[in-house]
DNA sequence: ACAGGAATAGACAGACCTGTCTATTTTCTT
DNA sequence: AAGAAAATAGACAGGTCTGTCTATTCCTGT
């Protein structure tokens, strides 16, 4: 079989499931016999669909980066045509996000912090995910006039990520709105 | 024997190891042993200063957290008096520490991430070194004229946590600068 | 010198970890 | 309906984990 990349029910529910786990405790506090119990999936079926726990991880930070930026996106789209709103709904997306009941941060800061060395694979896969959420952001910045969209947008991601973090720490949106005030004075101040 | 948190020796060396292997791999990547190996001391030494694991954790990330309250109160003295200067030194020694070559991210942060439930023990102190510090954060704003200190700190401590995050990612020193050029810009705004 | 506390080595328990293997059964496709 | 592919249960290997226990030795203060 050269499965990979493959979409199945198996595989799937696995995904559903290791994801659940995962995000509640933690990648190392979750092993995969809980997984499979949970589950109700054999060993095998996980091993013929992932080369290891290392790479189901991975599948997980890449799949959770595809539809975190396309919610994002179509929160962005939803906000309408000035593009003022459409940057400033990233940050209501934010507030919702926390709100929601099962919010226990982020999933790629976490993976940054378990697994800190620069050059493991899991710690690169989470950075590429806030690299590509900066690279959005900037467009946005771009699109709304901003002299320096770039670095806008890094500024941006520094309140968005301290904003999680504090969220984490609290359990209340309030940072959300602190990012995204924030967030409209710069914006002002760098179209001007 | 009503140790608890009486320093001696053989209690200061094996928190220092701890605190190197902690910081370079991880709470739960970390096991006892390897601790006690490293540190060329018994197991029972360790069970007699500290009830578990996750006790000598927390009395790592208090020690830490007065560390590095003290390092920063030392660099803010260090700049003078200008309100101002004296607050924009905290993103300078935020810099420096991005640049050390043995930084690798947040404790803390890494902390509130391999204990993600709010009511753990590692995950509540690990938080309260956040609080800490945006306090003196508020105390700095106060200083220098801020309208709203407290406001104006959270906003901060939402820059210094997504610049370490930043940071730990890249392992560069950019997002101190781009924290600190923003924390400038807010703090003659709001000082207005 | 000697008593008492501190530290030692090392075994031990009991559980958990990832990953492999096999033999069997189920499911899908044609 | 038959052959191929996928999934199953469960054992297994070889580690690792935290925490406990014991019996011995070291060190320090008087």
């Amino acid at each position: 079989m050269l499965e990979a990349e493959i979409s199945s029910p198996k595989r799937d529910h696995l995904m559903a499931t290791a994801w659940r786990l995962f995000y509640r405790d933690g990648f190392r506090a979750v092993g995969i016999d809980l997984i499979l119990a949970e589950a109700g999936v054999a060993k095998m079926t996980l091993y013929n669909h992932f080369a290891s726990k290392e790479e189901l991880i991975v599948a997980l930070l890449e799949k959770r980066d595809r539809e975190l930026r396309a919610s994002i996106a179509a929160t962005v789209e939803a906000a309408g045509k000035s593009p003022t709103k459409r940057l400033l709904a990233v940050f209501d997306w934010l507030e919702a996000w926390f709100g929601s009941p099962d919010f226990n941060g982020c999933v790629f800061i976490r993976a940054l912090s378990e697994y800190p060395e620069a050059t493991h694979a899991i710690h690169r896969t989470a950075w590429n995910h806030k690299v590509a959420v900066k690279e959005m952001l900037a467009q946005l910045c771009q699109a709304a006039g901003a002299k320096d969209p770039g670095g806008l947008a890094v500024t941006l991601s520094l309140l968005i990520d301290g904003a999680i973090v504090a969220a984490h720490g609290t359990r209340e949106t309030g940072s959300a709105r602190s990012a995204r005030v924030t967030a409209a004075v710069l914006l002002k101040q760098a179209a001007a």
